[in-house]
DNA sequence: CGTGATCAACTTGTATACATGTGAATTGGC
DNA sequence: GCCAATTCACATGTATACAAGTTGATCACG
């Protein structure tokens, strides 16, 4: 059987570094950039370079334009619409399987013990509860036991990840996030899967209204940080 | 601004020429490869082979062992299972959306013509009605107004081909598929949500179950008829 | 005959050279 | 000064050369 456990890849290298360039907003939405470019700066050939631009290009973070460089994608703020309705619908679907399910999943039990209100730890910094709170939903939804419901959820958190960050730049949406994520779990123990499913959609809403409210103000921010850098 | 209608690439025509040979079966699950065969095989170089083999790889049709080949992927039922069950989560999702739409989408008048039980066109070719078929959920799903949502119910789509075409081997699926359309569109319309979604999800598991009741003959069918040629 | 080390043929991963199209700066005409 | 045609540096798409790891056959040896 052939060893799958290799070393990272200078393709995946590329891939993870591009990608955090992007979260981070190293690079602007609208950026163009080269094969070349990349593959000068991070060390390597044009090869592993493409071959991760490619899979940022599936997975909507990037785009090609014919012998014409690449480009990160634009802010598409629909599409950020859609991707919260998609993450409501996958995750509602997960909390009713759930309930479905003969026992309760292990799952559900760390999280109730993670996501207590009373907790005092881990609620200082932003950036741990915005990890938190990416591991409560895709937990929730693995939970529920579909590998490849699991997957393209994955995917969608990937892809929020950019806008999801700002939820937490705010401390009443880091002490909201405990609560509801407790309510949540309460419900979905005691089998109510409407009530859990509901109070999981307003939940998903605050945040994307939070979202949407900041979204544009930092990304104008970024854009004129970065235009004064260079 | 660039033009981004060129003609075909290779890598395209590698990426199609691929994906039909597993479709139809030319290439078996667990049929292991090389990118030197398939380059030789279709006149391209190993760069556009390359290319092509991970768009397949990222849609879960063929998997890379670490310098020792690729593989088209072994059958998953159970990874079919989950597919069918996200597919119903995402259509059901689509018909709620719609009956909650202000007007009622074009599209339905267009499907509803089609999909007229006592229509007796097209009837005959199974394979036309898998076609249409897949055109008539990927429509409901569209209607729905979510591109994403659209966009991966198209994956799931493409990931269920090499099933589905089961499906319509057999006569009384095809006339069962107008019968239940028919009926799906028809409460649709009538804004009766619930009733249109639990009539969807039945049509989608009577499908799964004729599909994995053929499923694993044929596949046993294929492969011996493979070991013979060689 | 059985078994383990060795090695050569193949495989993918990466780098690089070449083909071809793009687009912005430049140049020439007015 | 302005505009259009031209040109050329540079972009991606493709082919190929090289590096590094896997595998299965082979051969030596008990």
């Amino acid at each position: 059987m052939a060893n799958h456990r290799r070393k990272e890849s200078v393709a995946d290298r590329v891939y993870e570094a591009l990608k955090e360039d992007i979260f981070e907003f190293r690079l602007i939405p609208g950026d163009r950039f080269s094969e070349g470019d990349i593959g000068g700066r991070l060390n390597a050939s044009r090869t592993p370079v493409r071959e991760a631009l490619y899979r940022l290009q599936r997975e909507g973070h990037v785009e090609v334009l014919f012998r014409s460089g690449w480009q990160v994608k634009p802010f598409d703020f629909q599409q950020v619409e859609e991707l919260y309705d998609l993450r409501i619908t996958l995750e509602r679907a997960a909390v009713h399987k759930i309930c479905g399910l003969a026992e309760e999943p292990a799952a559900l039990r760390t999280l109730t013990a993670l996501w207590n209100p009373d907790h005092p730890s881990e609620r200082a910094v932003g950036s741990t509860v915005r990890m938190l709170d990416e591991s409560f939903h895709c937990d929730l939804v693995a939970a529920a036991g579909n590998r490849e419901m699991t997957r393209i959820h994955r995917e969608i958190t990937d892809r929020l990840r950019i806008v999801r960050r700002l939820d937490f730049s705010r401390d009443e949406r880091v002490d909201a996030t405990y609560v509801e994520h407790a309510a949540i779990l309460e419900a979905l123990r005691n089998g109510m899967a409407r009530e859990a499913a509901d109070r999981l959609t307003r939940h998903i809403r605050a945040s994307q209204r939070a979202v949407r409210e900041i979204t544009m103000e930092r990304i104008r921010e970024a854009a004129a940080a970065h235009r004064s850098e260079q």
